[in-house]
DNA sequence: CGGAAATTTGAGCAATTTCAACATGGGTGG
DNA sequence: CCACCCATGTTGAAATTGCTCAAATTTCCG
């Protein structure tokens, strides 16, 4: 596991982007991925673990991973799911506390650019425009928690499930007329904090609400209306949460 | 209402204790107050409300505010409890949409010091100080919440509400062997998602865990300790949650 | 002191979790 | 190539728990 892997053109092509460092020249870039690298994970590794101390800025190449955290009694909550392009520990980077507080495993073979976070933190100071990148890119990571937080509150189980597979689709790009799940169904009852047999008995019942399951298989029946009032709440929210969140987190 | 009011000395004094200035000069905080003004507020005035232009970072100077958001179907619900020393606003500075999402109104008499936010940005610039101290507190801030949707994905409701006494007597500084609640019941249980019913039927049961409420008055049974499962979980995540929120909104 | 707002209490209801049994399914070793 | 196995997902029924509606109290203020 974790093999280092290095090619001779550099990373910064892996960087150039991400919005945090659209500023940066093409010399920049190659200098702040100098000390770089590019890791693999096979399925099921950590990426890292609770305690451990934060060394790297990490940037999702390839492949799939999950931040969880386990509570006490053994129970596993599924944060983020991160896939490529995303952009992980940004806020940790900045807490007082220099550990981690999650675990992220790799859902299925993950390349992931790790930065050490001293070179970052250079990086930042010497250019403005990193610093400036970061403030929006968590002033936006604060936001989507708080739209988190908020759904929890006001939506019914169900509504919460059409809303995540909704933002699913938007986000990946997918043809609303028909795709298939990109992770497993446990991993979205983690994320959605419910248990698998809801989410199994909710599924079906989404047919009345526009979206059809089966299976992996999912599909919506009208891409833009539905006028009852579940489908209105999740809509709305979602227009809401898109507009302001791209290439965030799932 | 909203009647400004200007006192000779400046506010300097104000900010001076809020860490995100600490690095500033005493010259310095003169000048980033000068264009700043306190506002009185009296109960029930409205600080901003959904979709108004952002134009102040606002800073509690006396009473207490809370944020809020109204759903469709008028269910409210608090976001955020600001009081003295808070400062709110921090992270929809950065958001590209200059809109509030939320209303914020005062829940009794308040007095907020507002910076006019082109000159806080200003500022920011000049003083990398206070960019380094934002990232910080918007991380510390994205964190939060981060442990508020965990709150609440994994804790019973009963836990929940012992955990925010908890949270509420360390934060404020007041004795666990009895103190008076600062804020009406309906406000307690509309920051933690529940109804005021159900807030109602939890409070007496809280004895339990060592948590006596009677009316207005809390009071700790077990300071420290409580060996049950449900008292651990909520020490370990105060221990937990405390250790990196200072001086942070309820 | 009187009336409105806030809180408590009761009863029934709706929804999710839990526990348990069963189906599916992909992959492995024989 | 097939049988078997473990992980994953589905389904049923009971138990829990918060919510809704309604009515009774208490508290707060003018």
């Amino acid at each position: 596991m974790l093999e280092a892997i290095r090619t001779n053109t550099g990373y910064s092509d892996i960087i150039r982007n991400i919005p945090l460092f659209s500023g940066l020249s093409e010399d920049e870039l190659e200098k702040l991925t100098e000390s770089a690298e590019i890791k693999r994970y096979a399925r099921n590794d950590y990426i890292f673990r609770q305690g451990d101390a934060i060394k790297h800025l990490h940037i999702m190449r390839d492949g799939i991973v999950k931040e969880f955290r386990k509570s006490p009694d053994g129970y596993e909550f599924t944060t983020s799911i991160y896939e490529s392009g995303a952009m992980f520990c940004k806020a940790e980077l900045f807490l007082k506390d220099q550990v981690h507080h999650t675990d992220a495993v790799a859902v299925n073979t993950a390349y992931v650019l790790e930065l050490p976070i001293e070179q970052f933190k250079k990086y930042m100071e010497r250019y403005e425009s990193i610093s400036h990148g970061l403030l929006a890119a968590l002033a936006q990571y604060a936001f989507m928690k708080q739209l988190e937080v908020e759904q929890h509150m006001t939506m019914t189980t169900t509504e919460k499930v059409a809303s995540f597979l909704r933002h699913l689709c938007v986000s990946h790009g997918f043809d609303p007329e028909g795709f298939t799940l990109p992770y497993k169904k446990s991993l979205i009852a983690s994320r959605l904090g419910i248990e698998i047999e809801t989410l199994s008995r909710i599924l079906p019942r989404l047919k009345e609400h526009g979206i059809i399951v089966n299976g992996m298989r999912v599909s919506f029946t009208e891409p833009e209306a539905g006028r009852d009032a579940v489908s209105c709440t999740v809509i709305d929210f979602n227009r809401e949460k898109e507009a302001i969140i791209r290439q965030e987190a799932v």
